[in-house]
DNA sequence: TTGAAAGCGCTACCAG
DNA sequence: CTGGTAGCGCTTTCAA
């Protein structure tokens, strides 16, 4: 009962005794076709195991019902989520998702824009490709949405809370007493950091803050950074961009013998599974939120009948105290 | 200089003073246009903005230029870097993903057949949707791949080895003395839970092993199940599923005072970054390859002339010891 | 309610 | 080397 390779609307047309056009109306429930003709179309249809081709769908109705996603990476659970929420909204919307993975590639401006003739709306999140390449696709009339990233004129922004957690964070570090505070990772890096590093500066009034400028965002740079950074800074604190990096510092500080909190405060940002179990005081962001909401986002513009202003909202972080920053009464599970 | 919303082909043509046909040829690098033309044309392309149209062109070349691939989740790292290495080897072969995320909806299986009408191959992960869905699709002509679920006749799979490292894990565990196994984790759950479960039931031999069917695969599933297990049974060991369920484990361990691995031995599976810091013994396995491997055999069925047999292939894993088995001389970092 | 036919934008074949 | 043109499979008027 080997179904053949590709059946076309013609087969079911000519299997069924009607048009094509009927055939077409009756596979979409359309309202123009009698009951008994409808069935008899879906039972050829079923029997030839035809599905209607979506690119020539697509061509005739002028849209993908697909939309994507560009991101740097899917290493560490960040990224994951974000992809998984948007996804998630995507398909409740009746969208496919193409995603796009731009580290390692060369090309990324080319693939971006190649994604960009795929769909019907386009999320760009940061440190994938430049502002121009963004304004160039948005100048189309594809719909896009920026996600943590920094702002484009005319184009919607989501993000999450970066400088006023920061803040809050370096400010609870003062407030245990450390002086000598290190802040680890690259402004230059992301927005995401640049704006994490804002908000430390402006919560360490009264300590002395030292930036180092970290390569990578992974466990083996953040290990490879602390080394020299414990042994001649002599931080009592260090701030690092994110989780994976703070998990590289405690294990640079267990090989110096450096006591976590009582000889070394150290933090993260993320709270991935692994901070929680390492005692890591971190800031929580909304991930599946912040790809829920780029997708809904989209999906308005996609859909909205005259252009409406560029939106940005910027979704809420949170503190997550634990051990490592300093000893507390309780603290988070 | 706003450009406009979509150029097509015969704008160009006509800017530039030519037949579409050779504006086709002249973006496409054809060696049928003269080097003064061809720039020409891209001129006039660049100037209109102009990107091809993708239905358009997979219409008349009747293919997409893209794959899919189909997974339950993202949630934890182990999918992100499966659907990771199969978007970098797809790129590489210049193909678009499509993903789709099963978990949480009702019509997976009109989904995955709406998905594979826009691919030219697709990628089928376990835990997702049923084999006669996947029968159909492949019977369709479309290549399939299956990814770490049970064969399918007819169709490649490729895994990663479950029981034979199971089983040496179990043998580890039997060999530090442990005589009261406790699985915990439901066979039915995924083909890769089965074959776990039975390599453990292999290697646990003169030792009591009880099967303790917990329902997620998360860490609070984990922990949850753990509370009542611990104290009925009084284990001396728990083999976890995975390792967000050891990790669930460990948390209730701690609750109800047990020692690890004094008091209990705990194991996982995966390898993730929690468990390193958890000191978990668990078993990785080659995620990203995973994924790179189906990509690429996609892309051999894709372009291949004559069909082959199905292919199949099961990657090798290796138990990572740390703490939580029990003592040992070194463990890994 | 159904059918005929005109596109949708691009590729590729056939002439010239 | 370039232009004309016939589709690719489907949706959608416009008539019947």
């Amino acid at each position: 009962m080997k179904a053949l390779s590709k059946a076309t609307i013609y087969q079911v047309a000519q299997l069924a005794g009607v048009s094509i056009a009927t055939v077409s109306r009756a596979l979409r429930d359309s309202e123009l076709v009698t009951a008994e003709t409808r069935e008899r179309v879906q039972a050829a249809a079923r029997q030839l195991n035809f599905t209607p081709s979506r690119p020539a769908r697509s061509l005739a109705e002028g849209r993908h019902a697909a939309n994507g996603i560009v991101f740097p990476d899917l290493v560490g659970p960040y990224y994951a989520e974000v992809v998984l929420g948007y996804e998630a909204a995507a398909a409740a919307s009746g969208s496919s998702v193409l995603i796009l993975a731009t580290n390692g590639r060369r090309d990324a401006a080319a693939a971006v824009r190649d994604l960009a003739g795929r769909v019907d709306g386009l999320t760009v999140m940061g440190r994938t490709v430049d502002d121009e390449v963004v304004a160039g696709i948005a100048g189309t009339g594809l719909p896009v949405v920026l996600l943590a990233r920094d702002p484009v004129d005319g184009v919607d922004t989501v993000r999450a809370g970066n400088t006023g957690t920061a803040r809050a964070l370096a400010e609870h570090l003062v407030g245990h007493g450390h002086r000598r505070l290190t802040f680890l990772g690259d402004p230059d890096d992301s927005p995401d950091v640049a704006g994490r590093y804002a908000g430390v500066r402006a919560g360490a009034k009264g300590a002395r803050l030292t930036l180092v400028r970290g390569k990578g965002l992974d466990l083996e740079s953040g290990r490879r950074a602390a080394a020299p950074l414990l042994t001649a800074d002599k931080p009592d604190a260090v701030i690092c961009a994110n989780d994976e990096v703070a998990l590289g510092v405690l294990l640079a500080a267990a090989d110096l013998g450096l006591r976590v909190p009582e000889d070394l405060a150290v933090t993260g940002w993320d709270d991935l599974l692994a901070a929680r179990f390492a005692g890591l005081t971190t800031v929580r962001q909304p991930m599946r939120e912040l790809g829920a909401t780029a997708a809904h986002w989209l999906h308005k513009r996609i859909t909205e009948e005259n252009r409406t202003a560029a939106r940005r909202r910027v979704l809420a972080t949170e503190v997550v105290i634990r051990g490592s920053c300093g000893a507390h009464e309780e603290v988070h599970p």
